[in-house]
RNA sequence: CGGGGCGUAGCGCAGUCCGGUUAGCGCGCAUGCUUCGGGAGCAUGAGGCCGGCGGUUCAAAUCCGCCCGCCCCGACCA
């Protein structure tokens, strides 16, 4: 194995692969287009689980699981739903030696197999709202995959909700968004634009389609999250009522929300370097390394001593590993860790224990500084602070430098065959405008953002009048 | 589906054009000694149906035909 990731000047996406394979993410499997999420990989997958399941449930919402295999006519109940998946779907045609009275579909999302379900279980207004949430994996046959971005087989969380009025399940869809944004700020260390979706970009059988959207180091756009206001659709396809407080029977309302394995593709692409993986540390499997240095058997009892002592006293409030393997020179395992971007890094040589120090290395910068033994641990969290906000501060500014206000048709198409970036431009165009704006420009409108000032201007298209600005640039 | 590339040891590759002893090299792996503050050195050793099937030939990793797989770039998508 090579010892060198390619840079990502050089090649981005070669860069990316490298980092994956090399930081033992994880591997091509020996099925198309699909994966192994290695341990070190799924480390920081569950680390994510952990902290949105605990999000949805102070949320209110439980847990269950859906089966994996879907009645092909299911799918076909909701029109926009089985034109938007029925091309990326795997059927099952023959089981058990025969073939299948109807074929069974590898679900690619389970809207319509859990909306059969809540058919039987809601009645009355009191069985509303009903916020279920499953982590499971999906299954879309896409053209072209990339590890942990797109692949065939994929995890996610998919939550689904049922409420009595509309506006509570518009209320469910932003508040998700907000869990969602939340998330990427504060534990994934990543800037995310939260916004709208056009109608050419929702999902297949919703009526609102919100997302978070973050800009990678390439400069392209990648969408995070998504929650879904589903509106009555999957209700009215699947006859789901209820009888409410005026005795009425009356469809409910429907909200979807979802967030996959693909953030740990973004994880990668919003903070690494070419040194490898950079990790925030509230994701990183190991936040804390130490690695001993000495000569003499003498050196080595007394240094693995002290590094052993200063191990316990951290192993309290972080995951920390003392590199003691003999076979490794300490350059290797700075190296290596570096690879794997464990946050932050304990150096202990003959000479610090001597001076009662130790010296501590992020990697997010490659800052070095010596500490006194004593206040390791107060030093340590107070770095690993600094590095989960340095992260977020460098990402965000990234994404300043690279997000222009456009006002012109011309200026634009310049700017997106140029360097690229976050084109804020005024639009007012329709389905076909888009479409064309994506054949010339190979980008697309990856958001309204609901945030922003009131501004009069005229659509970079069609010159209409438009009283706002919409993110446009190429897209993962 | 279009374009490009690749299949030879665990990984990365040379050898293929122009067929000919026992198929090489680097890394990694195993053992031993010396090393250790930024990817250590030496010695010894293990490891190959040369992607698959068929053909040509006295002889095929090498020539011919068919097939399979994977990666990268584009069109579709989270």
């Amino acid at each position: 194995m090579s010892k060198e990731i390619t840079p990502r000047a050089e090649d981005y996406s070669r860069w990316y692969q490298d980092i994956v394979l090399r930081a033992e993410l994880a591997d091509y499997a020996p099925v198309k287009g699909c994966m192994v999420i290695r341990p070190y990989g799924f480390a920081i997958w569950e680390k994510m689980q952990a902290i949105l399941d605990r999000k949805f449930r102070d949320t209110g919402h439980v847990n269950a699981y859906f089966p994996l295999l879907i009645p092909e006519s299911f799918l076909r109940k909701e029109a926009e739903h089985v034109e938007g998946f029925s091309p990326e779907c795997a059927v099952v045609t023959h089981a058990g030696g025969a073939k299948l009275e109807e074929p069974y579909v590898i679900r690619p999302t389970s809207e319509t197999i859990i909306w059969s379900m809540y058919r039987k279980w809601i009645q009355s207004y009191r069985d509303l709202p009903l916020l279920i949430n499953q982590w499971c994996n999906v299954m879309r046959w896409e053209l072209r995959t990339r590890l942990f971005l797109r692949t065939t087989e994929f995890l996610w969380q998919e939550g689904h909700t049922a409420h009595a009025t509309e506006e509570e399940a518009e209320r469910e869809a932003r508040q998700m968004l907000e869990v969602y944004s939340e998330f990427a700020r504060s534990t994934m260390a990543l800037p995310v634009i939260e916004g709208l979706k056009t109608d050419r970009e929702k999902f297949a059988g919703a009526v609102r389609t919100y997302t978070i959207e973050s800009m990678m180091q390439d400069r392209k756009a990648l969408q995070a999250g998504t929650s879904h206001n589903l509106g009555q659709n999957f209700a009215r396809a699947f006859e789901v009522t209820f009888l409410d407080q005026d005795g009425e029977r009356k469809l409910v309302w429907a909200t979807s929300w979802g967030v996959s394995t693909r953030l740990v593709g973004a994880l990668i692409m919003a903070h690494s370097d070419d040194r490898g993986l950079v990790l925030p540390p509230a994701l990183a499997p190991l936040e804390i390394v130490i690695v001993p240095i000495y000569r003499s058997d003498e050196e080595r009892g007394l240094v693995l001593e002290k590094a052993e002592q200063i191990r316990r006293e951290l192993a309290g409030k972080h995951t920390v590993k003392l590199d003691d393997r003999e076979q490794f020179k300490p350059g290797f395992k700075f190296s290596e860790w570096e690879m794997r971007g464990v946050p932050l890094r304990l150096e202990l040589g003959p000479r610090d224990v001597a001076s009662g120090q130790v010296v501590l290395v992020r990697r997010d910068t490659g800052g070095k500084e010596s500490v006194a033994v004593e206040s390791v641990s107060s030093a340590a969290g107070m770095a690993l602070q600094e590095i989960q906000q340095g992260l977020y501060k460098r990402a965000l500014a990234f994404r300043e430098e690279n997000s222009v206000k456009i006002d012109g048709y011309g200026e634009l198409k310049e700017f997106l065959a140029r360097d690229g970036g976050f084109a804020l431009v005024h639009w007012a165009g329709d389905s076909a405008d888009e479409e064309r704006l994506q054949e010339e420009t190979k980008a697309t409108i990856r958001c309204i953002p609901l945030s922003q000032e009131k501004e009069a201007g005229r659509c970079v298209m069609t010159g209409k009048p438009s009283n706002g600005r919409v993110v446009v640039a190429k897209a993962y």
